[in-house]
DNA sequence: ATTCTATTTAGACTTTATTCTAAATAGATG
DNA sequence: CATCTATTTAGAATAAAGTCTAAATAGAAT
C-alpha cells in the first residue's frame, strides 16, 4: 500500500463522495457519474485515482465497467492513524 | 471537524513526516524545520495547514512556537474511514 | 532602545490537480 | 460489419498547492 496515494485520493469531496455511495454496494462508472454535475471524462479521472489508491476494485461486465469498495485498504489507513492516539475508545 | 480539510492536511508527505516526529511531543518550529530540507516559511506553511486542520496545536514560549499532536482528531478519522469496513480486525 | 532570534506573512514562481471537449476504444446489438 | 452505448484517453485550460526569497513581526537579550 501507498500512504501517499491513498491520502491524495482521499482529499477530494468528490472521491469521498463516491466512496460513500459505493457503501450501498457496487456501481457502474455511469450510475457514479449521474450523482454529479460533471462530465464522465472527469468521473473516469476521479475513479482511475481511486483505483491507483486501490480503495476500488473494478470489475467489468458487458460494456459496463463496476466499481465497488476495497474494505482491506481502508483498515491499513484505519491502523496507521492509529498510532496518533485515534485508538482512544472512551466517549 | 471538517473532513475535506483534515484528509488534504493528510495528503502531503510533509505533514505526514511532521506528524511522526510529533508522537515524540512537542517540538517547536525552528526543531521541525531541521528535519527538512526546506526553507523556514515552508515549514511554516505546513504547520499552519496542519494547524487548520486541527491536527496540531499550537502554545507559545518565549519566542518559540511549539507544536503537538491533537488526538482527539484522528480519532474522528478514524470513525470516519471505520464506515467503509476498516474495521474488521481479522487477520 | 537597539539588536538578536524564532517564526510568520507577502508575493512571485513552479508544480501538480482538476476539469473540460473531442477523439479513441471496446464490447454489444441489429 | 456498421452502429450504438459505456467508458477511457489525450490534450488543453484553469485552479490549487507547494516552494522560494525578502520583508515583517514579536518577544528576548544586551
Amino acid at each position: 500500500m501507498s500512504f501517499p496515494e491513498t491520502f491524495k485520493a482521499l482529499a477530494d469531496p468528490v472521491r469521498r463522495e463516491i466512496l460513500i455511495m459505493l457503501k450501498q454496494g457496487k456501481m457502474s462508472a455511469g450510475e457514479i457519474g449521474q450523482a454529479f454535475d460533471m462530465t464522465g471524462a472527469t468521473i473516469s479521472y476521479h475513479l482511475s485515482q481511486l483505483k491507483k489508491a486501490k480503495l476500488v476494485i473494478e470489475s467489468k461486465q458487458k460494456n459496463f465497467v463496476y466499481y465497488e469498495l476495497n474494505a482491506s485498504v481502508f483498515e491499513e489507513i484505519v491502523l496507521w492513524l492509529a498510532q496518533f492516539g485515534g485508538n482512544n475508545n472512551e466517549k
